[in-house]
RNA sequence: GCCCCUAUAGCUUAAUGGACAAAGCCGCGGCCUUCUAAGCCGUUGAUCCAGGUUCGAGUCCUGGUAGGGGCACCA
């Protein structure tokens, strides 16, 4: 936030160096260290080491404190700068914090839902996420698969990218056909009431197909016998699927719609909105026709005159020696796609019909193999993107009793949780808001329930794998969302008692022209309807850009007075969130998102405890502090945001 | 066999190569006639091992140990 005044420093402190024949290297600045204490800082050593490298005799640590000293003359004089310290071989610069803290307010308050967003980059990212099998149940890995993906995507939007979100569900292959087998056989013209029951019930079927086609031990001849005619029957709806069967076509399209049903609503309860559709039969007929280029450009290698497959051997290609990214199939030898094919497909159709420069797979780690393949080839076939794929990879959700099987059923499924996570978050409520009617109490705790488990599944660094264990996801206190939230409404509570003017949080809304046009681009895949709130629009504290006018505008404040160091390090916070909103899209990790709201939060709280705004000893403070707190409920109104957490006003 | 990821406090996790390694949970002790106690304050406690690079290593490199994942006609 600081750019200027930092530059006109380093700039002295160059001209210094080049006079004194210091060899000064880079500088990096970073913000003052130690709590209470605020302004920025840099060191000496890497000029004292240049030093030492020419020759002379010389102790790093003690050169780096004589330069800091040496240089602390020249930039001591600066207007809005305290006081400068050079110590351990650090140049410490001390803000004059009643002029920094009022810019940092006024600039927070004039910039609002927009505080800490980027200006524009001028290149397109395309975020691919929410890629669950149609067919199959909702579980809570796919919902830290699609959580994950939707803080990125906010991220490199507020970011200033122009961001596309696509989802890609598996809607074909052998799970689908072995839900069709099972239903047909025995729940045809059946189906249960409700989205959820109904998306939930193919996957019970498919685990009871699982029992059915599977060998058991000790199987006896008959039991084999009869094993082997279901195999039979599964395999003949396959071929009429694939054959385009009008009969079996409209089977799988009908119940290919009630799991899609579902995923939309999930989606929307998880305030996803996505922009792009594609689905994987709809890419499979595209992807064998890939397959002839990348022959004629010499890429992949024709073995189907030997009886063989159509493979990329990839290594080789490369001009590798050592074994890397191997060699992968493209077309089996019975002529069929595989997922890599149509990967490379829907590759091509996002740099070319959808124009993206960049492209973010969030896929399962497990697939890192795979996508660095995929890249890999996007590489020799000529696009230049390929340089900026990425693939966000995640560690996977297990349970405390082990891995989730879709197979066995052993899952947790995310619409449970979600409902469970209401539940408490209604029962912590308890008699905290007497008068508030039933209908918004409701809301309210979905909001807190799905605070507590989006945080829970995002402060954890996306590498690593996660134990799910429902009760300390939806713990309500300490490392948390509702802590996050509960600060949020704290600062709304003293506003709302301050009586000042405020805008409402709004949604932050940077969508393109491009985004909204994307429906025409291109028609062989679906473009989302923007789902319907089921619980009225009253569920998203951000679907509306109302402003609560009630009371007088916050007038200009000065900080001219002795601030606590509560304040100096809340206002010190505050002034970093565009840092931390730079370093997450740049490094493509939501965990620092995640880390800055607790520490805001955490901040916050500690001054809501210790320094009264509504009962401070004057005037000019308790303004000058209504200002703090506005920022400060801005600055997490943002952050919370970007995590997909809403920011409730009463809680 | 080869490749990738991970290893920090009793537990779950943080830490752009830089100053005293930071929190949460759990435990113990305080704080509601100040603005929402989903909170605040206090308290014990940690970088897997061995080398190396560097003025400086939890962080980078090499080799171990332990756990997880992946290696062409599954997705």
């Amino acid at each position: 936030m600081f750019d200027k005044e930092r530059q006109a420093i380093e700039a002295k402190i160059r001209t210094y160096c080049a006079q004194n024949e210091i060899p000064l290297g880079e500088l990096k600045w970073v913000p003052i260290p130690f709590s209470g204490e605020w302004g920025f800082s840099t060191s000496f050593f890497q000029a004292a080491a240049n030093e030492a490298r020419t020759g002379k005799k010389i102790a790093v640590p003690q050169r780096a404190q004589e330069i800091a000293e040496q240089v602390r003359g020249p930039v001591s004089d600066l207007p809005g700068i305290r006081r400068v310290e050079a110590v351990k071989g650090y140049l410490n610069l001390y803000f004059d914090t009643a002029e920094y803290a009022r810019r940092v307010a006024d600039t927070v308050l004039e910039q609002g839902n927009r505080f800490g967003a980027g200006p524009a980059k001028g290149e397109r990212v395309m975020v691919e996420y929410a890629q669950p099998n149609t067919h199959h149940s909702f579980h809570i890995g796919h919902a830290r698969n699609a959580i994950l993906g939707e803080t990125l995507a906010r991220i490199v939007q507020f970011a200033g990218f122009d961001t596309i979100r696509a989802s890609y569900p598996g809607d074909m292959g052998l799970g689908v056909i072995t839900v069709l087998w099972a239903y047909d056989k025995f729940y045809k013209d059946q189906q249960p009431q409700g989205i959820h029951e109904r998306g939930q019930w193919l996957a019970k079927i498919y685990v009871e197909a699982i029992k059915l086609l599977e060998a058991k031990e000790n199987e006896t001849p008959e039991e084999k016998v009869q094993r082997e005619v279901r195999e039979a029957e599964r395999r003949e709806i396959y071929r009429k699927w694939d054959a385009g069967d009008p009969e079996v076509r409209n089977l799988w399209l009908e119940t290919r719609e009630w799991s899609l049903e579902e995923l939309r609503d999930i989606l929307c309860i998880l305030d996803i909105n996505i922009d792009v559709w594609f689905f994987e039969s709809d890419v499979d007929g595209p992807s064998k026709a890939i397959v002839e280029e990348l022959i004629l450009r010499g890429i992949a290698d024709d073995e189907r005159p030997q009886g063989g497959a159509v493979i990329v051997k990839i290594d080789e290609k490369l001009g590798l020696t050592k074994e890397k990214y191997r060699t992968n199939v493209l077309l089996r030898s019975d002529g069929t796609s595989l997922y890599l094919t149509k990967d490379l497909a829907l590759a091509k159709v996002k740099f070319e019909q959808y124009q993206v420069d960049r492209s973010i797979y969030v896929v399962d780690v497990r697939q890192s193999m795979h996508l660095q393949q995929a890249f890999a080839i996007l590489k020799l076939w000529g696009f230049k993107q390929a340089e900026k794929c990425f693939h966000l990879g995640y560690g996977f959700v297990s349970l405390p009793e082990g891995a989730m099987s879709a197979r066995r059923g052993r899952v947790v499924l995310f619409k449970d949780v979600a409902d469970e996570a209401e539940q408490r978050a209604l029962a912590a409520m308890g008699e905290r808001t007497p008068e508030m009617p039933e209908s918004e109490r409701r809301i309210i705790a979905q909001q807190i329930g799905l605070g507590a488990l989006k945080y829970a599944l995002l402060s954890v660094d996306n590498n690593k794998d996660i134990v799910f264990n429902i009760d300390e996801a939806l713990n309500f206190e300490g490392h948390t969302g509702p802590y996050i939230q509960n600060a949020h409404v704290r600062a709304a509570s003293i506003l709302r008692k301050s009586n000042v003017e405020r805008q409402k949080s709004g949604a932050f809304d940077p969508s393109t022209p491009f985004v909204r046009r994307i429906a025409s681009l291109m028609p062989r895949t679906t473009v989302a309807r923007r789902p319907s709130r089921p619980g009225g629009p009253g569920l998203s504290a951000r679907t509306g850009c109302e402003t609560a006018s009630s009371g007088q505008a916050l007038r200009p404040v000065s900080f001219d007075y002795e601030l606590t160091t509560h304040e100096v390090q809340l206002i010190d916070l505050i002034s970093r969130f565009p840092a931390a909103v730079e370093q997450a899209a740049n490094e493509y990790r939501p965990l620092v998102i995640a880390n800055y709201a607790f520490d805001l939060a955490n901040e916050f709280h500690s001054f809501y405890h210790a320094v009264p705004v509504l009962q401070a000893g004057s005037e000019d403070v308790k303004n000058a502090r209504l200002q703090l707190v506005a920022a400060a409920r801005q600055t997490l109104a943002n952050a919370l945001w970007l995590l997909g957490i809403t920011d409730p006003e009463v809680m």
